[in-house]
DNA sequence: CTGTTAGCGCATTCAG
DNA sequence: CTGAATGCGCTAACAG
């Protein structure tokens, strides 16, 4: 494996046999002039072209396919329209809805999203980071994984404009876009003590440093408080990345399960996350057969095409204009506004389905 | 709307208040020496820089947090180590999975991945690909939808080099990497029929200039030519992107299944790909009720994440697998290897599942 | 209206 | 071993 595009590795070759573009000058050659008129025409700037300069320049470019180099413009004007996003996992629809407004914006507003994609690897996510840095990129939309770094521009000076998208950082103060998750979780528990289930268990992947997951769960709690112990809530941690301990803590779930049952009382299962939401529904096939869902109940945050399919309750996110509101506030933040970090928090929308029929 | 970073659009405004990163020449006034010392220590020729030089260099470098401009070496250099990827649909799992494979390649192999969504829109995807050759990408990996261009490089001389994914091009003479069609439709269709299957429809959206979808319903007819009218084969369209058309074209098919269960046949349906799956999947359960599976069987071409809590039938295919070698062929070129156009043909793997039990 | 000049940040001859 | 000079493709003053 070699070091990649980082810089700091072996010397690259030479680019092969590849036959040369145009270049400017030869289009100014071509159309019996200067550089500069073939800029101003590439920029727009028609009022200051002669009608017969404009068509030469016109024809030139067709006869030779020109095509100007972003890269050499962006060196000169010192910006170069790329906007990095990084992602914490693909995999998640999650990831890529919001991926489909950052680009819906980024197409509106003129830039050229550069999609990095961290595989829930912490140093990846840190390599990557540096490489955007490295291709100078105007600004990143961050889904962090676990960026502790100074990289990111603390809204003050510093490193490069930065937009947090459904998690924050620690300790870095920017904007932040994503759901409103107190009120989703509220929303989707209120909805299991309407339907009268008196035993929730919240599950989770690890907190780490995902402040979304923290949230999410501590919004449980504070949900349940309110219950005054009418009904019981407890909180499971699932590890999807150790399969091992993804298998005890599901079979602390199967106990869990079988005593609400033996009690009377109705267990309902609230997922934290679609890739929860699978592994759960998953085992739970596996383990209670085709019927599972008379047993339990189930409730998701997120709403993965499978949902529908599979029947089951979810708390759908306006995941597409969250990433179309990421981008805008980068936009903003790049064109110079410096207004102190905001946070662009989203109601999430409660789909009923036959998991929480009740 | 603006017209994105093109190049023929208006005059971009300076980059707002951005504290400019240090330089080379500035490393190299820190490190009291040129900038071409400092050039020859980025690029790993230590063995002619005296220890002394180095270690000034180093402290020079970590002082001023300098990252060297790839945009700036790419221009002098005439290779930027940037490779395109075109995806059709990133809704699609087969392209994500795809894209972790040319992820992994690039990672290993020093590139840098431009990922292009064309979100289904040809068009898009037209404009992706001026995008992708105004930055100078080294080569392209496209999962095409409509290309018809001459932009992409008929492995000869001309454009840039390019890989195909999943579809081929039209007239173009490329590598393309993808599944072996045949092979898959084939073993889809053994399956259904040793399961005891008499009444195969094969379900795949308009073919366009879809080559895969064309295969693989070419494959579906010739297989069932085999049973010599033992059991009978049908195709049905399914356009995912018009809604009103979808409606009819089901009902059509809920008609073909209400007929054959008449005549007693056992009906099975073979959706191209997961996306026609998930809608097929959806229908039946809407029509036919919660205990679909009981009425019709059901497999597909690609394995998404829901295919095993839905307990369908799927094949397979090795998705990062194809991605990875997309970018060795790739890499291969931008090398200057010119064999003529390969075709690298994976095998699917069945996976059995409940909705073909027989 | 148009062309000339000077760099952007970096890699590369080519002399010390 | 080291550094000064030249130019990659393009834009931006600055003159005609």
């Amino acid at each position: 494996m070699s070091d990649g595009p980082e810089g700091t590795s072996g010397t690259a070759a030479a680019p092969a046999n590849a036959p040369r573009r145009a270049t400017i000058s030869d289009v100014a050659r071509e159309a019996g002039t200067g550089k500069t008129s073939i800029s101003r025409y590439l920029n727009g700037e028609f009022g200051v072209l002669s009608p017969d300069l404009r068509t030469r320049i016109e024809a030139a470019i067709e006869r030779l396919d020109y095509r100007p180099n972003q890269m050499a413009r962006g060196l000169k004007r010192g910006r170069n329209r790329l906007l990095g996003l990084l992602l914490a996992d693909l995999a998640n629809p999650y990831s890529v809805e919001v991926l489909q407004g950052v680009e819906a914006a980024c197409h509106a507003l003129g830039y050229m999203p550069l999609i990095c994609h961290a595989a829930n690897e912490v140093d990846m996510e840190r390599r990557y980071l540096q490489l955007l840095t490295t291709y100078r990129v105007e600004g990143v939309i961050v889904n962090a994984l676990g960026v502790r770094e100074t990289m990111l521009k603390p809204v003050g000076s510093g490193g490069i404009p930065a937009v947090l998208v459904d998690r924050t950082v620690d300790g870095l103060d920017a904007d932040v876009v994503g759901l409103d998750n107190a009120a989703a979780v509220r929303l989707g528990t209120e909805h299991l003590l309407a339907r009268g289930y008196d035993d929730l268990v919240f599950v989770v992947q690890p907190f780490e440093q995902v402040s979304s997951r923290r949230e999410r769960e501590a919004a449980f709690r504070a949900s349940m408080q309110g219950t005054k112990g009418a009904a019981r809530g407890a909180t499971h941690v699932l590890d999807l990345h150790d399969e091992a301990t993804t298998e005890a803590a599901l079979a602390t779930l199967d106990a869990h399960i079988a005593q609400a049952a033996e009690r009377g009382a109705r267990c309902a299962l609230f997922a934290a996350n679609a890739p929860v939401a699978l592994r759960l529904a998953l085992h739970l096939k596996a383990a209670l057969g085709e019927q599972w869902q008379q047993r339990v109940a189930l409730i998701a945050i997120d709403d993965p095409e499978w949902a529908a399919l599979a029947g089951i309750t979810t708390i759908r996110q306006p995941t597409r204009e969250i990433g179309y509101r990421a981008v805008e506030f980068l936009h903003e933040r790049i064109e110079g506004a410096a207004p102190a970090a905001r946070a662009a928090a989203f109601a999430g929308e409660l789909v009923v389905r036959a998991s929480t029929l009740g």
